[in-house]
DNA sequence: TCAAAAGTGTTACTGGTACACCCATGA
DNA sequence: TCATGGGTGTACCAGTAACACTTTTGA
């Protein structure tokens, strides 16, 4: 019998206000097991990418049967910031909205990093500083496709605690400056939505 | 390299109003990738536990390397009713409590297990046909580690439209007896806790 | 001075929690 | 008739949803 395992790796991040995706030349970052026994394979991930304090979720593990021959495929996902990663020729971000939205791990990757990034230590590792509150928003709306009232959100936010105002202001290209906001320090983690 | 895959196949059911696990001579259920070359081998249950309705949901892939040998166990669980399953001398079913609390496929069975019961599709196959509240009531309690109020709890279940009652009563041992309800034919899952 | 975008406060509704008293049964 | 356990209704609180007008900026 023979038997093949490779992990399909999902990198996520976030680069003016939209979810990005990691691709290998334009396609999904797929590693075989092959020398290096092991099933996350976090040497080989840093052999080839410049990339810091990656933490690897588990999100599926796929069959597919052929002939005489197993392939496993585990899938992987992590939510990262983008200074945390060096892009190089091989490497670069897509847009979600720009992705096959046939394939059935960057479909199962979608689904846990709605269950990730609802948390708020997941939010503040991608804005670890300042922010706008309307941005956040409006990745929240893209991600769980909802609206959210302006005033609801910032409540809600507020009242978690999760929040703090910085008495500064951003500069909008258009319209009213917003305020800038930081994610406190987290205590304990809070599911936000 | 060597790469070996097996399959834990947790399967829960409720009998007396407690939750247990069926066990294959008190071991868990292991089945190894090896003649049949399939992740999920569901020939291989049929064959060995008189079964129906099987539905297994995948909950993890663990991985353990040792010298030049991968082994991949992929962790499976289904919740059924006992009337869907026939024993015989190999198998058996064991109390939830009575069961090993460190080991790590059973507490990530747990852990799945209570994300999947709290769908009215799972507790009503369960219990397909009449019960009382305060079993219900209980089974929730112990599998959720909270107290509920009985008046709470009723209202909660109608509120969100899952339940009928049935004008009928039960015969309990002791105290007054409990009204009859059934679950209502599901026509979209529903989290009830 | 107009359009665009963001700030704010109030009210109504809804779901959740807490709680006390009454009722049916078996011993 | 008493202990046990189950049924019911009400009042309060908190979280959510709906909503309109004002403010700041750039063009």
């Amino acid at each position: 019998m023979d038997i093949r395992v490779k992990n399909v790796i999902n990198i996520f991040t976030i680069i003016d206000g939209k979810i990005h995706l990691l691709l290998n030349k334009n396609n999904l970052i797929e590693i075989e097991c092959l020398d290096e026994i092991n099933l996350v394979n976090n040497e080989y991930i840093y052999k080839n990418i410049d990339i810091k304090e990656l933490n690897l979720k588990q999100c599926y593990t796929f069959s597919k049967k052929e002939e005489n021959k197993l392939e496993l495929t585990v899938l992987y996902i992590d939510i990262i910031n983008k200074d945390n990663i060096k892009l190089n020729d091989k490497f670069n971000f897509r847009e979600l909205d720009k992705l096959d939205k046939e394939n059935i791990y960057i479909n199962k990757s979608i689904e846990c990093l709605k269950k990730e990034l609802i948390l708020n230590s997941t939010i503040k590792k991608l804005y670890p500083k300042e922010f706008v509150l309307p941005e956040i928003q409006k990745i929240y709306e893209d991600l769980l496709d909802k609206k959210y009232d302006r005033r609801n959100f910032r409540k809600k936010l507020i009242k978690l605690d999760v929040i703090e105002d910085l008495d500064k202001i951003s500069s909008n290209k258009t319209g009213r400056p917003a305020k800038l906001y930081r994610f406190k320090e987290i205590k304990e983690d809070k599911v936000l939505f």
